[in-house]
DNA sequence: GTCTATACTGGGATAGAC
DNA sequence: GTCTATCCCAGTATAGAC
């Protein structure tokens, strides 16, 4: 199942929004300035004019601008972990499945998504700590599947440290990616990225 | 040389500032705000409460609320730079710079000037253009540091992957932990993570 | 569902006394 | 070097018309 196919089950069974809703446009454009200026620095008025409307019409559609930053990140998970499931269900090793995951993690943060998925790892702290209750649950449907494979690759004997924390470490390397990584401006394509990134936990 | 004396010594070279002046006490309670609320939420009349005095009287001290973002990262990494020269003059061998490196990095993050360096990393886009260029040009020579051992151990074999992308990783890895390692809190020790680091590079 | 107009608040920064 | 007082602006959010 490809990235398209998914986004459109989820929108069919309202998971999250069709990106050409007034809604989805907002959240878009949202997820685009908050990684750009961060969401402290994004106006309402920016996201506004991002949508072409006024300041006071967005209150229509969210109660609060925080409400908009938690949207961003709640559509983001939700994405990402069907994109996830997808791109594992089609490797069989743990190795084979270990790999589809680094790299749809770093399509989702490098790729079209990608705005979103930095919106999630660098404006935690601007999150309200009700939201984040909500946001961290789904989460952690995200992050099993993670530690099943590097779990499964240790007991193999083909990873030396712990499943917990190379989950985290990758975590950081791959969201990191976002700060430096230029997918357009030739050199490495995103495929010999994840090659770097097994190559460097010694597994390929 | 143990943290102290270089703290001391770059005190004397005017390199940073001694905590218990008025501006030192200042950027520590500056960074420590940062981190914990951000650059954006936090305000100046916070930054003034925490070291007691009226927020118009920190515009003695600085002219601009940037300007002590920026001072708090130059200070930073001006300290953290001798701290690595100084944790690297020991080792001999490139795996044990590494993991001098690596344990070092570790010990900033989550140490005593901890707080400090998880501002630099995480509020880098609230730097106006300007400051940017004149923390970039200090942090290469840190960069330096890291790349020289990182292409030791590529020629000696014992690395598989790109040094420069290796460098990147680490970076993040060993900042994101920041966010989820807690020395005090029982558990995995700083050495034990170091380890871990190594382990999951395939060096120990 | 969007507009205009505006209320209200809090933030950065300044001036001048002490 | 700190205080008090205050300016000025920008930001979120609301109200009511269309």
């Amino acid at each position: 199942m490809n990235q398209e196919k998914i986004l459109q089950s989820l929108i069919a069974d309202n998971l999250v929004s069709a990106s050409d809703s007034a809604r989805g446009r907002l959240l878009r454009e949202a997820a685009r300035l908050f990684r750009e200026k961060g969401y402290e620095r994004t106006t309402v008025r920016d996201l506004a004019a991002a949508v072409g409307i006024q300041s006071g019409s967005l209150f229509h559609h969210f109660r609060t601008k925080e409400e908009i930053l938690k949207a961003v990140m709640v559509e983001t998970i939700r994405l990402n972990t069907a994109v996830m499931q997808a791109a594992m269900s089609k490797a069989t090793s743990n190795r084979e499945k270990l790999r589809a995951l680094i790299s749809a993690e770093l399509e989702s943060i490098n790729g079209q998504t990608g705005e979103a998925m930095a919106v999630l790892v660098f404006e935690w702290r601007s999150l309200s700590e009700a939201s984040r209750a909500e946001v961290l649950k789904l989460r952690d449907i995200y992050e099993a599947l993670w530690l099943d494979v590097l779990r499964g690759l240790k007991e193999e004997g083909a990873l030396k440290a712990d499943p917990f924390v190379v989950r985290r470490m990758l975590t950081g390397a791959l969201s990191w990616t976002v700060t430096w990584y230029r997918p357009d401006r030739g050199g490495l394509t995103q495929d010999g990225l994840t090659d770097q990134v097994v190559a460097m936990l010694g597994l390929s």
